[in-house]
DNA sequence: TGTACATCAGTGAACGCGCGTTCACTGATGTAC
DNA sequence: TGTACATCAGTGAACGCGCGTTCACTGATGTAC
């Protein structure tokens, strides 16, 4: 598992100003031990709506007034995955562009790096799905702007690269919003994907990658309206 | 409001096996005041799995203890509930046959009458937003299934319709499901809608249509592939 | 460097509360004759 | 129809438990001189 442990980037920033050893660092350590706590409880499959402050600070080794030195209570715990869930996705987004996309296949190849990425950060996908729906209004208002940011900062992607040149911004920015929802969608079905089953898995890639076939012939023939 | 009280259609259900006033037909009557409470404590923006048993029977003008005449426990309860917003989405379907589709802007006015019908049976769809992410496995897996459900049953209707004609079934389904998901989608925007914000309101309608037209512009020229 | 004081992350105990579940009960509805 | 008994949906009290939050505290880290 090669991903960063929840909270570690704001942890890095400023080594100058927080030594190791030093109170803020050890501070930060616990922030991001609350952070992991909720993450891990929530990969049997439970909501983060049905956590409590308790359980997630026995789970961090911590006692439960101790929760208080970081977080107001469980809905700003909530907002600070959310931000983490928002650095998991645009680092997803700077991979692909670092590498640059292989010249053939491209949808089918994306969706399979896409597979792998879900299962790697499985934790910050579990959490996203289920506060996108089922969490309180502020969560779920945080989680639909990180979305929106992450499919523009897509669109903008693709017209960097000069995928689509002939169409508008706003056009890219709807495909990718589309784009977007069908990712988020197949992560939660990636998620629940029984282990032992590679026909179930091989089936659902095959819908996912027809899905984005599906929109990106849209695309090709779209024309702006009026 | 003119939706159906939750679990009414299987309290009709043999209205001569079950006479009003009859012990049968109360129990029927206190299990919907459940079902009911439970959509009644959703309005407010919470999500399903954050209700508590006693909240439940409390609104629903019961004593605790006898929720369990019903249900065994929460998620059984959240069960029925799925159950319940697989007829009010059927009946969407159904009333979209009856009255045939206009001839001219299908998809515009289609669009409207979706906003329209969200909007009178919201509790349903507040609940089937919160728990597709955030309720138990058993729950995800049954709001899933009710949703292919769903998606074939348009697909069909597209088939016997003669809607896309060319295309086969699968592919069919394939569009179905992916117009099914932009759906559910969107019914979250629509809830989460502020009153008062008629230009935002717009803007998302507007954008549901685009998303839709997008994803039928890639229908007329999707090809089997192979 | 050494000392005296300030800060504050994490502790441990305590509180009142709502929770899920159990149980024996009651009294209206249903059934048998 | 009338009577005696059975059923069972809903009651009310009780239970032990984990919850969120508070508080004074401790002791390591940080700061001023």
């Amino acid at each position: 598992m090669s991903a960063d442990p929840a909270g570690s980037t704001s942890a890095r920033r400023g080594s100058a100003a927080a030594p190791p050893g030093s109170r803020s660092a050890q501070k930060q350590l616990t922030r991001e031990r609350l952070l992991n706590a909720a993450l891990n409880l929530m990969e049997t499959g439970r909501g983060f709506s049905s956590l409590s402050l308790r359980e997630v600070t026995r789970e961090a080794g911590v006692v439960p007034a101790a929760f208080y030195r970081h977080f107001s209570d469980l809905d700003e715990l909530g907002l600070a995955l959310v931000e983490a869930c928002g650095v998991t996705l645009r680092r997803l987004l700077r991979d692909a562009r670092r590498q640059g996309l292989p010249p053939t296949q491209i949808l089918r190849s994306s969706v399979l790096i896409y597979k792998n990425y879900v299962k790697e950060n499985h934790r910050y996908f579990r959490f996203a799905a289920s506060a996108r729906g089922g969490g309180s209004p502020r969560i779920r208002k945080a989680i639909r702007i990180e979305e929106s940011h992450f499919a523009n900062e897509m669109a903008q992607d693709m017209r960097d690269m000069n995928l689509m040149p002939k169409l508008p911004m706003d056009a890219l920015e709807l495909i990718c919003g589309l784009v977007v929802t069908t990712m988020m969608n197949a992560a939660t079905d990636i998620l629940d994907l029984p282990e032992d089953q590679p026909q179930a898995e091989k089936e659902l890639t095959e819908n996912f990658v027809m899905q984005l076939r599906l929109i990106f012939l849209g695309a090709r023939s779209w024309k702006q309206p009026g």
